[in-house]
Order: C-alpha cells, then sequence, then structure tokens
RNA sequence: GUGGGCGUAGCUCAGUUGGUUAGAGCGCCAGGUUGUGGUCCUGGAGGUCGCGGGUUCGACCCCCGUCGCUCACCCCA
C-alpha cells in the first residue's frame, strides 16, 4: 500500500482482527478455560503487557532464539527499556515477586504475546495464550494438576487427536551434567550431524535433541538420554509426575528429546501436539517447571510451574478435527422490536425489555416494515416485536414467532403493559 | 532474516493471442405485496483491476520496482 489519502489503514503485519461470527469460538474457548481455571482454584492474574526488557531477557534467557530478535523492544520518552511480552510467565512470576502473594498461589490468564517474525500459517506477530502458573509448591501433586488442567480442558473442546510428550530436564547440577556428556557424544560425532548443527552444536547442545532432521536425529538417538541422567531427587520428582498422570488416566509420551525453546525450565517440561495439524506449527500448548527463575528474576528462590496454549493454534487445531468452541457458549437473540410509527416506539420498548433480561435487538434508520422483518429474520431472534400506527393506536404490541414454519397463524397482539410477561411465556416454551 | 505463490466489486472468483463501455455468483438496497421475514421474480448501487514507473497506437493482461497477503525454512504458541 502507498500512501495516498485514499488507502485505508490496515491492521500490521502479522495481526489479525477477529469479527463476530469467529470471535465466538474464542468467546466459548476463553469461557471454558476460565470455567476450568475456577474448577481448579486458580485466580485471574492481570499484568501489563509490556515490562522492564529485563523481565524477560533474563526470564527466558538472553541467548535464547527469542529474546535475541523477536522481542518488541522500545524506549519511552524517559528512555526507559521496555519489551512487548513475548509470553506469559515471566511477566507473572515478576507480579509474584513483587506482590509476594501466600503460597502456593495459582493464577491463571488470558493475554496477548508479541514476536518479530514473519508471518505464517499458525504463528503471528500478535498472538494469544490461555495459561496457568502456580509458585511456591514442587510438590509433583501440582505438576500433575496443571497437566491434567491443559489435557481435561483439550478434552473439553471437543479435540481428540492431541498427543501429551513429557520430559525432565533435572535441575542445573544434573542437567549439567548431562549436558557434558551429551557435548562428548555430539563432539565425537560432529561429521554426521546436519548441516547446521555442524558447525553450532557447541552453542547449545540441548538444541540438537530437539532437530528434526535424520542427520540430527540419528546421532541424538545413539546419544545418552536425559531422563537417564537425572540424579535420585529429580529422578524420583519425575516419577512421581509421570504416575500421578497414569492414575488419572491422562495419557502422556515419554520424550526424552523435547526441548523447550526457553531456558527457565528444570524438570518436568511438556508439550500438547495436535496430529490434526500439518506442518511444523502443530504445538498448541506447552509448559514445564521453572525452580530457578524467581532468583533470575531477583526474588527469594520460588518453585514454579506453569502452562500456556496457543488460542489461534488450538482453533486451527479445532476447525481441522471439525469441532467448534462457538457450541460451547449458548448466544442467541431473544427479541427484535420492529417499529413503523415513525414516533420511535422502539427505544422505550428496547429498554424495557432489556432491562426485564432479554436480549434484545432493533431495526434503525426508519425502514419499511419489510426491510425490519427482513433484518428481524437475519439477526436469528425468536420472536419480533411489531409496533405499528394500529398498534400505537390501541396501545397494543403484536409478538411474532419467527421460528414458527405457519406464517398465517404465527403471531398475537398483546396489550403494551403485558409484554414482558407475554414474552416470558413464550421464551419458555 | 531467506525463498515460493498470489493481489480484479463487501466476499468467493471469471476475464480469450494485449483491442471499444471490466463480468458472474453470493451479499447489500429498492420494488413486485402502500403493515409482515425463510422461496421466487425484476431492477439498482458498488471497481482509478494494490500502488508507481516502463514497453506499446492501445495494458487487468507484458517488463521493472514497491507495498500487502499467503505458504514454507528458522524458531516457536
Amino acid at each position: 500500500m502507498n500512501e495516498s489519502a485514499a488507502t485505508i489503514f490496515r491492521a500490521p503485519i502479522g495481526t489479525h482482527d477477529v469479527l463476530d461470527p469467529e470471535s465466538s469460538a474464542w468467546e466459548g474457548m476463553i469461557a471454558t478455560f476460565a470455567q476450568f481455571a475456577y474448577r481448579y482454584g486458580f485466580g485471574l492474574v492481570l499484568t501489563p503487557i509490556f515490562e522492564d526488557v529485563g523481565v524477560f531477557n533474563r526470564g527466558i534467557g538472553e541467548n535464547s532464539e527469542v529474546a535475541k530478535k523477536e522481542m518488541y523492544v522500545f524506549e519511552d520518552r524517559a528512555q526507559r527499556r521496555y519489551a512487548l511480552r513475548p509470553e506469559g510467565t515471566a511477566s507473572v512470576v515478576r507480579a509474584f515477586l513483587q506482590h509476594q502473594p501466600t503460597t502456593p498461589w495459582k493464577a491463571w490468564y488470558f493475554t496477548p504475546a508479541f514476536r518479530y517474525e514473519r508471518p505464517q500459517a499458525g504463528r503471528y506477530r500478535q498472538h494469544h495464550q490461555l495459561g496457568v502458573e502456580v509458585l511456591g509448591t514442587d510438590d509433583p501433586a501440582i505438576d500433575v494438576e496443571v497437566i491434567t488442567l491443559a489435557s481435561r480442558f483439550y478434552c473439553a473442546l471437543g479435540l481428540k487427536q492431541v498427543r501429551l510428550l513429557i520430559n525432565s530436564m533435572g535441575h542445573d547440577v544434573c542437567r549439567g551434567a548431562y549436558v557434558e556428556v551429551l557435548r562428548d557424544h555430539l563432539s565425537a560425532n560432529v561429521e554426521q550431524l546436519c548441516d547446521e548443527h555442524r558447525k553450532v552444536w557447541s552453542e547449545n547442545a540441548l538444541r540438537v535433541l530437539d532437530c528434526k532432521k535424520d542427520a540430527c536425529v540419528e546421532v541424538t538417538t545413539r546419544g545418552p538420554m536425559l531422563p537417564d541422567h537425572l540424579c535420585v531427587d529429580c529422578r524420583e520428582h519425575f516419577a512421581r509426575v509421570r504416575e500421578g498422570l497414569d492414575s488419572l488416566g491422562v495419557e502422556s509420551i515419554l520424550t526424552p528429546r523435547l526441548v523447550r525453546g526457553f531456558d527457565y525450565y528444570t524438570r518436568t517440561t511438556f508439550e500438547f501436539v495436535a496430529d490434526s495439524l500439518t506442518g511444523a506449527q502443530n504445538s498448541i500448548g506447552g509448559g514445564g517447571r521453572y525452580d530457578r527463575l524467581a532468583e533470575q528474576l531477583g526474588g527469594d528462590a520460588t518453585s514454579g510451574i506453569g502452562f500456556g496454549s496457543g488460542v489461534e493454534r488450538v482453533l486451527l487445531a479445532c476447525e481441522a478435527e471439525g469441532v467448534s468452541p462457538s457450541s460451547l457458549i449458548k448466544r442467541s437473540l431473544d427479541l427484535f422490536v420492529v417499529d413503523t410509527t415513525g414516533e420511535d416506539v422502539a427505544t422505550k420498548l428496547v429498554d424495557e425489555l432489556r432491562g426485564a433480561g432479554f436480549a434484545t435487538q432493533r431495526a434503525y434508520d426508519g425502514r419499511s416494515m419489510k426491510a425490519q422483518m427482513k433484518v428481524a429474520d437475519r439477526s436469528g431472534a425468536r420472536l419480533a416485536l411489531l409496533v405499528g400506527p394500529s398498534e400505537r393506536a390501541s396501545d397494543e404490541v403484536t409478538i411474532r414467532d419467527l421460528r414458527s414454519e405457519d406464517f398465517e397463524h404465527a403471531q398475537q397482539r398483546v396489550r403494551r403493559g403485558d409484554i414482558v410477561n407475554a414474552v416470558a411465556l413464550l421464551l419458555t416454551k
């Protein structure tokens, strides 16, 4: 687009407007998640969508791909350095440290997240996440609870082709020891790695585990696996998480090569993959434990675990499986007021009906009865209330059933004063 | 950051080897029915063919650039 005066503005690259019929799927999904969060004892947390850039740099790791080149960083007028949040967890932990709520603290959120990258299917510069965080306990039971919440949530949406991958990253010491063993193995097999990792394997050995190329997969498959190198405590913790999930019938797939993108993860990590989605964007949610994050953000050592899910991707998965979260909320119009008196009787009438609790719409611009009825029909309203000169004169209202197939006998006139009761009666039928 | 595909009405798309006034379906508006919606019929509004430049007697069509959309790589939700 050029900058001529006739050119209208568009949503920025990688962002999208979501309008009504489509947004009802969002409403259904968010409402369902909120319901789950409530059932599991989580309270809603709201934090600013921008933070001091350090919150994210120190949180997700300065060397992570996201922090290095995908953050929306900007300066305000007083030269403070801020960044739009690229993910949900770091902000919530920052808020936890700032306010020191009693633990264990269980919070859920719905938030936009921003990453500066080239958009494609299932990947946007602004996407949205639904998630939960728990701070102040490392009880394996809470790992089980968080993962179960996520799993049951997907199930409630009607998704069936979702797999849960799980792994344990161990804690600093045992992971550090494992990375050494892994590096030894990689260094002994450098020549067989893929083109890219042949050069950069030493910078972040764990990333090689995540490589999808056959060459790397072959080398790492023969190599040491993280779960085999955990210390006794981490091994025990992981075992209890897995037993807990098993006991609840939540199927999980041990995936030793599962490595997630942020540096803060320790011990339990997991990811939900939608098999209905093709391509690389099939991860619809994930999370894990981050027992060192609070310290990295300057607070006291505090265990934490969280889960985040990408709204857009879950909706893609729903579409692929032929289910829609919009069906989880009922959103139907009760009444549509048609006014042809030329005196604007509708304004008072709709106010009265809405006050009585009915979802009510009306026509505007004084259009013909035929035109107003057409709009009424398309609105999906159950009943139309007609007020024309005749009703006006006798202080009545005509109630017409828009769902009746019998056009001749679909309506009746009632006294204006009885309208609320009459409508209530008809709507309960 | 790298590469492929695509930009024609509000939406989905036609548009012949470059040749008069750029079309269809859906949607929208009005009428057929001066008080009545789902079907049907008739009519109407709506486009500087993304934008800029070039080639040509002539460009929606060919060439270049640019912006945007889209898909993929990387990485992630």
